[in-house]
RNA sequence: GGAGGGAUGGCAGAGCGGACGAAUGCGACGGUCUUGAAAACCGUUGGGCCUCCGGGUCCCGUGGGUUCGAAUCCCACUCCCUCCGCCA
């Protein structure tokens, strides 16, 4: 949620708004409209002050005045409901419309789409092309099985077998104790969450159609940890010796991805439920940027400790959610597409999301939030099938999660 | 799934139609006393929003309703506890 206050008085944080893609002239009614709201809230309180003062004087006034004055009182009642009306009314609109204005992008956010990010770091080498791409090879050594999945769920459901769910189990530990030893708690969170949560958490109304629902107990699974994590200090005052607080998440996540057939259907690269480790920060209103860029740098520890070329890009103002100021996205090189594709990414949502929560540090006003993958671990194995495969056809497991899988080679089948 | 009970300030707990943003106790903070501490005593001690900075308004689980007036009465919902049943 936008502050309303600044986007009337501060140009600068307007132009960010803008920079998202929000019309002018939406931002221009929004601010009439506020400005109105807020004359009326006045004029309505002032009303009510009267109605409370003429309440309370019946309580101390004579039996013999009292009906008099009760038929005053009545009279104030329904001139102030009228205005009650009015004010919620306004009140409704202004706060639909406030909810269309996206988090206003920092100013060290370069303009434009999906193709005009900067390009903030390249580490490692560019691989050629393995024998096989993760798909086929992951299906060869009976790693993956889509077929199976399908028949059981559906497309885009896979069932992970053989060492290559032990490799799973290992990115999860190797994953979680990395950002627990940066002081991120560890989380196991419902996957089940409410409406509210799903509004409060940023994800609806927005992406509703990317969202599995249980309708008989309106539950609505979740397609990142972040939700439930965000729900943690959902309506909390926090103090100031409380934050910074971390979260590091393990969930299941589950995705509808709806308007995504034909992309991506090779493999596991993108499917509709898979396992991530997801990082969740609170912060002072000072610390933000900061912690971005630990979380980047987190990130950076991970995805180079497994061996893998990555890049990071600073995402252009065009391609951020509505939710972030600014978003890193730290993508790994995929040989048999000889392209860069994004493993996991780092949000700075400022206090836009904390809004919506009402999530405050006592003295502070709202906390910030961030959020980043510590690990998505379908994904990364996509990676990790391309990078391991050795001249015999076997595949090698990273040294880091050696200790986790007790093994550190597949034979080829 | 069935039957009961409950939700009030940091905590405990009173209040059950008007002087209640709310007794009392504990805790916390400040002070007196003390070489220092404890004890004792005195005082302070929630938050949101609006503001012509005087003040006003809202909040007793949440949302509605009755009333001139609701923590208090009515309705719905949520959560918690106890018992029975079922269950990894």
């Amino acid at each position: 949620m936008i502050d309303l206050r600044r986007l009337a008085d501060e140009p600068a944080y307007r132009a960010g708004a803008v920079r998202k893609g929000i019309d002018d002239a939406v931002l221009d009614e929004l601010d009439e409209l506020e400005a109105r709201r807020r004359g009326l809230q006045s004029s309505t309180e002032d009303l009510r002050a009267r109605q409370n003062a003429a309440s309370k004087a019946i309580g101390r006034s004579s039996p013999e005045e009292r009906p008099e004055r009760i038929e005053e009182a009545g009279r104030l009642k329904v001139e102030l409901s009228t205005a009650e009306d009015e004010l919620r009314e306004l009140t409704d609109r202004v706060g639909e419309l406030a909810l269309t204005v996206p988090n206003p992008a920092h100013e060290s956010v370069p303009d434009g789409g999906e193709d005009d990010f900067e390009l903030v770091a390249e580490v490692g080498e560019r691989s050629s092309p393995p024998p096989h791409d993760h798909a086929d090879y992951a299906e060869a050594m009976g790693f993956i099985d889509l077929p199976r999945g399908a028949r059981t769920s559906g497309s885009r459901f896979a069932y992970v077998m053989r060492e290559a769910a032990l490799v799973e189990f290992a990115l999860v530990q190797y994953a979680m104790q990395m950002v627990v030893a940066e002081g991120f708690v560890p989380v196991v969170p419902p996957v089940l969450v409410s409406e509210q949560m799903m509004i409060d958490a940023g994800f609806f109304p927005t992406d509703r159609n990317q969202v599995y629902e249980i309708e008989s107990d309106a539950l609505h699974l979740v397609g990142t940890a972040e939700v439930p994590l965000a729900g943690l200090h959902r309506g909390e005052r926090l103090s100031a010796d409380e934050v910074p607080a971390r979260y590091a998440g393990f969930s299941s996540c589950f995705r509808r991805e709806a308007g995504t057939y034909g992309k991506d259907t090779r493999g596991i690269f993108r499917v509709h439920q898979f396992d991530k480790v997801e990082m969740f920060s609170y912060v002072a209103p000072d610390e933000s940027w900061d912690e971005l860029e630990r979380l980047r740098a987190l990130q950076e520890r991970i995805i180079g400790g497994l061996g893998l070329p990555y890049r990071i890009i600073n995402v252009a103002s065009g391609d951020l959610g509505a939710a972030a100021a600014k978003k890193y996205d730290l993508e790994v090189w995929l040989p048999s597409e000889e392209r860069y594709r994004e493993i996991t990414s780092c949000s700075n949502y400022l206090d836009y999301s904390a809004r919506r929560l009402d999530c405050r540090i006592t003295g502070e006003g709202f906390v910030h939030t961030l959020n980043g993958t510590a690990c998505a671990i379908a994904r990364t194995l996509v990676f990790l099938f391309e990078h391991g495969q050795d001249a015999e056809g076997g595949w090698v497991v990273p040294e880091v999660l050696r200790p986790f899988t007790g093994f550190d080679r597949v034979e080829p089948r």
